[in-house]
DNA sequence: ACCTGAACACCGTTCAAGT
DNA sequence: ACCTGAACACCGTTCAAGT
């Protein structure tokens, strides 16, 4: 019944009760990591911004890092799978699923590599997701082996495209190198590089290899739907097999 | 004319003359690298195998960490594409180029991040790649806008897979990692995923979220076959497009 | 030209101690 | 139960100085 709400009233961030808990950890990270890219992101500043010392973060995250980093890259797949019901169109699913996934990293395009690099975003992931896209290439006529590797061709895809997409620019000086890097794009022999040179003014800082820019800045859009589309009338016509 | 090779000579790496250059660096560096993991890899650590101090490194190599790891990302893709002639079958190509890079990656693992994550690679790519699949695929049938569309979906593709299949395990007690999650997986409820635990054997610690170890230890061939399928089919019914 | 050496401003994590 | 506080063993990078 007593009362005491003024402890240590002075602090930036009021640390009323128990200030920390783990969902609250792991969303100033998620913030943080935002601003800030994975490179600049460390525990001891992420501490800094929650008023703790950085140890404190071990009570709530016994694994550390890598456990927070781990529940951070799952936040990117909430919500993204919709109901699947019997006699939808499995092609439209799909369809649906990649886009959701790819706007869902757009919006927290900084944790790309930890979802498309690190095993450890496996820890948080919802096995739902694995269990409708099962339901979903069975619909389209995989079963067996075949539809295992189905699934792993459909997460590999999904995946794979918007993990390149949006890889991040080295974080030194990012205008010096962009200018560097087109200066040596822009001056390559024609002669030596008739296709590549034909299309530079489609390709410059718009295709994989010869931009400098990431997808977060750059969206790839008209890609992206064609590879979709491409994933999705080479599954149709291996279906039968 | 006054030669004195005797200096120095209680080194445990014996440096005549020049003993660093840039590329002896960047070897040693993915040497390093497939021992001990890129999370395990430091700059002062590879400074302390060349025998000279860390910040020797940073004469050969002035952009630092990111311009060495981008040397390191390029060597993946040495020799991946053969010569293509007019009249070869694009599709045989492709299938060739995407087994040949993936081969190439099996054998440094521990280098995936860089090419799959980071934009970093993109300094020392080879534009010969690029010139050659725009080639490839204008002899698919594709040109226009639409060509570099099909151009992002294929570098995409090759790099996706592999990037995802290779992503490493996190790097702290990985048999309690595994265990722990192991369990967790065969513990699911088969009212609730029906799918997956009917599959179980077929995808426990093979299929992309339901596994534990990474690809380096367990290749996913007959996955990435079917994708690599998929992508050549996808391709082929959307060429006339 | 090529490397040493000291210094700066950081890291993640462990462990004991406080309340 | 939840956090402080000190300590350990590291980092990448800069800058001046040596040869």
């Amino acid at each position: 019944m007593t009362k005491k709400p003024k402890k240590r009233r002075g602090r930036p961030e009021l640390r009323t009760e128990n200030a920390l808990d783990r969902a609250q950890i792991v969303a100033a990270a998620l913030a943080l990591i935002d601003r800030e890219g994975l490179e600049g992101f460390s525990l001891r500043q992420l501490a800094r911004h929650l008023g703790v010392f950085p140890t404190a973060l071990y009570w709530h995250l016994p694994g550390g890092r890598n456990e927070l980093l781990g529940d951070v890259a799952a936040t990117a797949f909430h919500n993204v799978a919709r109901p699947f019901k019997l006699g939808d169109d499995w092609a439209s699913w799909l369809r649906e699923l990649f886009r959701r996934y790819r706007h869902s990293l757009h919006r927290h395009p900084n944790i790309a590599p930890l979802l498309g690099a690190q095993l450890v975003s496996n820890s948080g992931v919802n096995p739902d997701l694995v269990e409708q896209i099962l339901t979903v290439l069975e619909s389209a006529g995989f079963s067996g082996p075949r539809l295992i590797d189905a699934y792993n061709a459909v997460v590999a895809a999904m995946l794979g495209f918007v993990t390149l997409e949006l890889a991040p620019v080295p974080d030194e000086d990012p205008t010096d190198w962009a200018v560097k890097f087109e200066d040596s794009i822009r001056s390559l022999d024609p002669g030596h590089f008739p296709h590549l040179t034909k299309y530079m003014n489609l390709m410059a800082n718009r295709a994989f290899i010869v931009r400098w820019e990431s997808g977060s800045r750059n969206p790839m859009n008209s890609g992206f739907e064609l590879y979709l589309e491409t994933v999705i009338a080479g599954l149709r016509s291996l279906a039968g097999g």
